[in-house]
DNA sequence: CCCTCATCTGAAGACCTGTTCATATGTACA
DNA sequence: TGTACATATGAACAGGTCTTCAGATGAGGG
């Protein structure tokens, strides 16, 4: 509970209060990790493809428009953080969606992005 | 709606199927920008401080442990994305969380991270 | 066995992102 | 008006991330 910034604080009140709330360093490190996996258009395809059901990596390949090493890389990230499984048959790898927190995460994402498709005029200070 | 790769595919029907419903490369952009916002602790934990209501920059510094030139640009691309929005009074600046899409998003993140923290021992998953 | 195929891996380069330092803007108040 | 203060901004540097290329692993078939 060590302060550090406590000098110019406006509202102490709120911000003790806010910081009794504030989640561990932990929690917050990992929650931004997940999502950091989520931040990669082409790792968000292969979760969205396999939201259905499990598909083999040429098939994920083929269905991101990625290449196949590129598509066995972001895999192996993914797998390494348990959010994607392997199923082995033969010479072939099947991935499925193994992680419900992230799967949940995904359907609220894309469902309202589909409806705020059209509202993000943004481009401000970068591009 | 040509391949384009479709030499190596093994399940054709279900790559046509999961190309069918999988959105727009402007919605999947669109999608992983949004988490590529929350991928960040500092810009994470500024959101989770403003999911009690709003407050000021310097407050915000104070909670979250950052300089608030670092708060300042974060809270910048946060409005340019219109996750955040800005009130002025005086010389303060009053921020509050503005997109409740994002707001749920967090919610649910933090209600799972709260539950899952234990079970991230990340490794590489074969057998 | 040897060769092919599906997948995996490591290394290297280009690219993007976050932080910091210095400075600018603009409000309040003496 | 001039100083103090809250916030905003710009430039630059450091560190990380994604893609690609080349090669490795390991299963299946002739």
């Amino acid at each position: 509970m060590v302060d550090g910034c406590a000098v110019k604080v406006v509202d102490a009140d709120r911000v003790s209060a806010v910081r009794e709330r504030m989640p561990s360093a932990g929690d917050v490190t990992d929650t931004a990790d997940v999502f950091g996996l989520l931040a990669d258009p082409n790792r968000l395809r292969l979760l969205v493809a396999l939201l259905d059901g499990e598909l083999c990596v040429c098939d994920l390949a083929a269905v991101t428009g990625q290449s196949e090493s590129a598509v066995s890389h972001a895999l192996r990230l993914l797998r390494a953080h348990r959010i994607v499984a392997a199923r082995r048959s033969g010479r072939m790898a099947y991935y499925r969606l193994e992680d419900p927190h992230v799967r949940l995460l995904l359907d609220v994402a894309l469902a309202h992005t589909e409806h705020t498709e059209a509202i993000h005029p943004e481009r401000d200070g970068r591009s």
